[in-house]
DNA sequence: ATGAAAGCGCTAACAG
DNA sequence: CTGTTAGCGCTTTCAT
C-alpha cells in the first residue's frame, strides 16, 4: 500500500530539483530546460503524482468549480438539465457540486451557503420560492458572485436566468387546442407552490391570452381547492373527477405540467370520457414518459438540455469575462408543440412540431 | 458592492482579538470566555463571514466531498441512485462532486482523477467497461481510496459494491413467464458493451436457471448480431421484427432493460401480436416509464434510491471506521416482482409485488 | 483565557 | 535557466 499522496516538493526532492522548478516543468511554462522538464515529467508520473488542487485552489482563489442546486432529479426534466450543465462543464475542465433542495427555500439557501463556503466560482440554482430568499440573492449578486437561475427565476432579482419561453409555450397549447375547434377549455391549476413559480405563472398567462386571441371563452381552472401535499399525478385526478361529478362539461384541458396531464389522463378514462375524442388534452414539459401514456401525450417541449447548458454558460462567460461590465439577462428558450395523439388531428403517432406544421 | 470574502483575521482584527481566539469563538472550542465568544460571533455574523472551506480542507487533509460518477442521467434510474447519494451526503454534511462517464471507461477514469486531484474523501462510481479499467481501480484502492461501485461490479477488483441482486431479479422474470404457462420463451439481448456487465450478465444467468427449474426450454437470444449504435428501444424493435418474420412464434419474452421491453412492445404491436393476450412481456430496472406503456410493463423492480444510499454509507463508513480493518463488501439489495398488465394475469392495473402475490 | 508561530501544497514575485 | 521566499486561510501545537 502506497504512502499518503506525494506532493510537488516530494517529486522536486525525487528528481534533485527545486520546487519552483518542479513546478515549472509540470505547469509547461517559465524557463525550463527540455532535458530537466523531462526529467521532472518523467519521476512524477512514476511517483503518480497527483496535484492537489485544493492547495492551488486557495491559492488562486479559484476552484473550476461550478456549484448547482435543484428541487429534484426524480422528473426527467431535471435530470436532463443536470446533464446540460455537466457537458459544457466538463468541456471548459469545470467540476460540479450538486446537491438538491427540495424545493425547500431555507434548505437552498443552507445548501447554497456550503457551497459558497467551498468556494464554487459560480451558481446554478433552481430557485425554490418565490420571494423568500429574494434578499438573499440580492445579496449574492452585490457580493459579485456569479448566479444563473434555471428554468425558473425570481422576479426582482437581477440574476442572469435561463427558461424556457413560457408565455410562448402556454400560448402554443392554447392555440393548437383553440384551431382544434375547442371551445369548452379547463385548465388544472398546480399546487399553490409550484404555481407560485414564474414559470407556472407565464404559461398560465400566455394560455389565456392564446384563447381570448382566438375567440375562446376563458379556461375554467380546475384544482384550487385541493390540499396541497397530493401528487402531481392525484391532484389533477380529483379535479378532474370533480369537475365531471358536477356535471359540468369540457372538450380541452391544458395541464401545466406533464405530471398533472397524466392525473387527467387516468380521470378522463375512468370517468369514461374518450380522449381525444371527447376531450384534448396537452401537457407541458414534455418528460420521458409522455411518448407512453394512454394515448401517448400531446405537449409543449422545453429545450432541457439546452436550458443546462445555457446556463453553465452564461455563469462561465462571467467568470472569464470579468463580472462587472455585464448587465444581468433573462433568456428564453424556444418551446414547441410536440403532437402525439391525446389532441386528436395527429394520429399517426409520429411526433410532429410546429415546425413541421 | 462588498469587496472579497472576508477571512478569520479579518474577523480578528475587527474584533480586536487574534485570529487563534477568533477561531476558538467559532469553532466554540477550546478555553474560552462566554463574552469572547459572543462578541466575536456577533462580529463574524455582522460582516458576513463565511468560512474558507478550502483552507479547512488543505489543512485538515479532508474535504467532506464526495465523488461521483454515473454514466448519465437521462434514465430516471440512475437520477435516483444519485438523489439517493445526494440524502445520505446532506445528512451527513457532505457535498457530492458529480461527473458522467457517457459510458466511455478512459473519460471515467479521467473524471476520477479529477475528482482525486480534487481530493474527495470517497468514490462512488457505477463503472463503465468490464477490464479496462480493472488495473486502476486495484491501484486505487492499493491506495486506500474508499471507493464503492453502484449498480455493477468489475469482477477481480476487490471494492464495495452494491447492487441489486439481478440473479434473483432475472430468476423472477423467468418464473413467472413460467407459471403463467409460457414455454416459447425469446429474450432480448442488450448492446454488446451494455451486456458485459455483471449487472445484464447475471440477469440472463438467473433467467435462464428459472427456466431450467421450472422445465422450460431455454431461451432463445434475440438481436445479438445487430449494429452496436442503436437505442434499447430500436434494438429491440428490430430484433422482435426479425424474430416474427423468420416466422418464428414466442408466447413469452424478456428484456434485460426496460428500454428493451419497449421497444419489444411496439414491435408486438406493430405485428399485430396480442400482449399479453399471446405474449407476455416482462422488463427490468421499473423505470418511470414503466406505468404508462402500452400495455403497462410488468417489470422487476430495483431499488434505485437505496443503491445510491447503500453505497454513500459504505464509503462514509470506511471514512470514519478507518480504512484498513475493512474487508471490502459485496451487497446484494433485493429486486422484486411488479405486476402490470403486459403479460397477463394481473388484469385490474394496480401495482402488485411478489410479497402481495 | 489568549496569542504567536508553523505548516497543509501550491504558485508567483523576485532574485541570481 | 534555476532557486528562495512569501502567502492563500485555516487549525494546531506550544507558550504565556
Amino acid at each position: 500500500m502506497k504512502e499518503a499522496s506525494l506532493s510537488l516538493s516530494d517529486i522536486a526532492k525525487a528528481a534533485g530539483v527545486s520546487t519552483t522548478t518542479a513546478h515549472r516543468a509540470l505547469a509547461g511554462k517559465g524557463r525550463i530546460s527540455r532535458a530537466t522538464r523531462r526529467r521532472v515529467s518523467k519521476v512524477a508520473e512514476r511517483l503518480g503524482y497527483r496535484p492537489n488542487l485544493i492547495a492551488r485552489s486557495l491559492r488562486a482563489r479559484r476552484t473550476a468549480t461550478l456549484g448547482v442546486v435543484v428541487d429534484a432529479l426524480d422528473s426527467s426534466f431535471y435530470a436532463h438539465v443536470v446533464e446540460g450543465i455537466d457537458d459544457v462543464a466538463q468541456a471548459q475542465e469545470y467540476a460540479v457540486l450538486l446537491a438538491c433542495s427540495h424545493g425547500v427555500p431555507e434548505r437552498e439557501r443552507r445548501l447554497l451557503e456550503l457551497l459558497l463556503a467551498k468556494r464554487v466560482d459560480g451558481l446554478i440554482v433552481q430557485p425554490a420560492g418565490t420571494t423568500e430568499n429574494a434578499a438573499y440573492y440580492t445579496a449574492l449578486l452585490e457580493q459579485a458572485v456569479p448566479v444563473a437561475f434555471a428554468d425558473r427565476y425570481l422576479p426582482g432579482v437581477h440574476a442572469d436566468s435561463v427558461c424556457t419561453d413560457n408565455v410562448l409555450g402556454g400560448y402554443l397549447a392554447g392555440r393548437h387546442l383553440a384551431q382544434l375547434g375547442r371551445r369548452a377549455i379547463v385548465l388544472v391549476a398546480p399546487s399553490a407552490r409550484e404555481g407560485a413559480t414564474t414559470s407556472l405563472r407565464e404559461r398560465m398567462q400566455g394560455f389565456a391570452r392564446a384563447l381570448e386571441d382566438q375567440g375562446v371563452p376563458a379556461a375554467r381552472v380546475l384544482g384550487t381547492d385541493l390540499p396541497a401535499d397530493l401528487s402531481r399525478q392525484e391532484r389533477a385526478r380529483r379535479a378532474v373527477h370533480a369537475h365531471l361529478a358536477s356535471n359540468k362539461t369540457a372538450d380541452g384541458l391544458f395541464a401545466v405540467q406533464d405530471g398533472l396531464a397524466v392525473g387527467a389522463l387516468q380521470a378522463l378514462r375512468e370517468a369514461g370520457a374518450k380522449v381525444p375524442g371527447a376531450v384534448s388534452v396537452v401537457g407541458f414539459d414534455d418528460e420521458d414518459l409522455c411518448a407512453y401514456t394512454h394515448p401517448p401525450l400531446t405537449t409543449i417541449h422545453q429545450p432541457m438540455r439546452e436550458i443546462g447548458a445555457t446556463a453553465a454558460r452564461l455563469v462561465l462567460r462571467r467568470l472569464q469575462e470579468g463580472y462587472a461590465g455585464l448587465p444581468s439577462q433573462r433568456i428564453g428558450l424556444e418551446p414547441h408543440l410536440v403532437v402525439r395523439q391525446s389532441c386528436g388531428g395527429g394520429s399517426d403517432g409520429h411526433r410532429r412540431t410546429e415546425r413541421d406544421a
